[in-house]
RNA sequence: GGAGGCGUCGCCUAGUCCGGUCUAUGGCGCCGCACUGCUAAUGCGGUUUGGGCUUUACCGUCCAUCGAGGGUUCAAAUCCCUCCGCCUCCGCCA
């Protein structure tokens, strides 16, 4: 959530945020009345309470007439408090309520605009011309079903589309992935975390991801859990409701854990193999860290989102996102996005954003230093979502014979392999 | 799943049976000041968190906060109910 003293003091500035992002405009005035309800009914409860613990504390040595008449009157102010804290409770939640529908500030340097409008900011890489090699490339699935590495079919079969089996090498390059990943996070001082796949409402609603994205979350409704999208939910809920002293961040963690997505409302869009699916593992960077730290933190998260896609030799941009698409709790939001030959476009592999004090406010995790007790910053960036780098790697390192080179990073956890090779057709099933 | 116990402002802890004197005790830790060649020791003061008012700082003041939420009562850490978490035992089990 956004600071509400912000919003008192620069109500133009949330207007524009929200205005930016495409969202409503008319919250802001509905939270800063609802606002000022909240704190005329708590003052007048506060006057009230007072006047009635006053009197309450002569009643024990009151006697006879004069007693009665205490009774009287506190007995008459418990109501009227009574009534002054309900009245105070329906304008406090209704502005939480409005308080929460608000999106985080959109970042000055975001570009403003919709999903179209993001900026490519950097190119890494090139292309491979396969025309120039003779021979046309493979798509993901394709490779990965003489490779003996993907099995949809089944998948389907046993779970429904969009499900997947990673079979032989497939299995091994993902744990080969998540290794090199998790070396990476840890040789840049990241905390590996194995973190819970589900989780309780207040962590899903503390990250944001029970506004407009809902429908995309798997909920258990039997358990009131939901499932997941991304560990940055359970990370990010991992300090809910905590102090931490300054000199303990930053705080980086990498979480590894599977990954939940409805995929509502992608009917149609990347249905073949294993690019958009609803389950799939990923290595994820989260921060903790000082407001005024955010933004460098932030590049360096960027930084090594860029290390590790350059490590994997894949063809890359860097683009920024428009403020109507950073989601409600980003400010900024770059994308990391490789090259898919038989797309012929990049597409997203990595995605870090800048929430600033907006997840922390909702979860209610702070920082205490010399200022005092304030709102931390958190920040969040992919490092590895396996699946749809299997994709990239396959595509990007295949070879005309329909294998697929292995880059030099995953050899180590491929038992020194540097070639993928196709099952021969007896092998295969 | 069954039975029992426990949850107090960083940590430990008193208070809960029997409601008001709780403005929540004491110790440890921490912060400030004093004293002292330095350190240590000692003394004094402070030390939950949130909200309101005071100009949004300082100072001051009021309210809420004893795992969470309800209830009873003029009055709840204390009595009642529901929920959550932890511990012990039993059962089941990767």
């Amino acid at each position: 959530m956004i600071d509400l003293r912000l919003l008192r003091e620069d109500p133009d500035r949330v207007r524009a945020s929200q205005r930016a992002r495409g969202e409503d405009v008319a919250l802001v005035d509905s939270l800063l009345a609802a606002d000022e309800r909240r704190r005329s009914s708590g003052t007048r409860f506060d006057q009230l309470r007072a006047e009635q613990k006053q009197l309450g504390k002569l009643i024990p040595k009151a006697q006879g007439e004069e007693k009665a008449e205490l009774l009287k009157r506190t007995k008459e102010l418990a109501e009227a408090v009574k009534a002054a804290d309900g009245e105070q409770q329906a304008a406090s939640d209704e502005a939480q309520r409005l308080l929460l529908q608000i999106g985080n500030l959109v970042h000055p340097e975001a570009p403003v605009g919709g999903e179209e409008d993001f900026v490519v900011l950097e190119q890494h890489g090139a292309p491979r011309d396969f025309a120039a090699e003779g021979f046309t490339p493979r798509d993901h699935l394709e490779l990965g079903e003489l490779l003996g590495a993907i099995d949809t079919e089944r998948g389907a079969k046993v779970s429904g589309s969009r499900f997947y089996y990673l079979t032989g090498v497939g299995a091994l390059l993902e744990f080969a992935l998540v290794q090199a990943a998790i070396s990476q996070a840890v040789a840049a001082g990241f905390t590996p975390m194995l973190t819970p796949n589900l989780v309780k409402p207040a962590a899903m609603a503390g990250t944001g991801y029970l506004g407009q994205v809902e429908d995309d979350v798997y909920r258990l409704e039997k358990d009131d859990l939901y499932l997941v999208g991304t560990s940055e939910v359970p990370l990010a809920a991992y300090h809910m409701d905590e102090i931490l002293e300054a000199n303990r961040l930053p705080l980086r963690y990498a979480g590894f854990s599977s990954c939940y997505r409805r995929e509502a409302g992608s009917y149609g869009k990347d249905t073949r193999g294993i690019f958009r699916v609803h389950q799939f593992d990923k290595v994820e960077m989260f921060v903790f860290t000082t407001p005024e730290e955010a933004e460098a933190e932030h590049q360096r998260l960027l930084a090594w989102e860029k290390q590790w896609l350059s490590s994997l030799e894949l063809p890359f941009q860097v683009v920024e996102l428009a403020s109507g698409d950073l989601g409600s709790s980003a400010s900024r939001k770059f994308d990391c996005e490789a090259w898919i030959p038989t797309q012929g476009k990049y597409r997203e592999l990595t995605s870090t954003s800048n929430t600033d004090s907006f997840q922390a406010r909702r979860l209610n995790i702070r920082v205490r230093d010399t200022e005092g007790t304030r709102p931390l910053a958190t920040l969040n960036g992919t490092l590895c979502a396996v699946t749809r780098t299997i994709v990239a790697v396959l595509e990007n390192h295949q070879q005309a014979d329909g294998s697929v080179r292995v880059p030099e990073i995953l050899r180590p956890y491929l038992g020194g392999r540097e070639v993928l090779e196709p099952l021969t057709p007896a092998s295969a099933k």
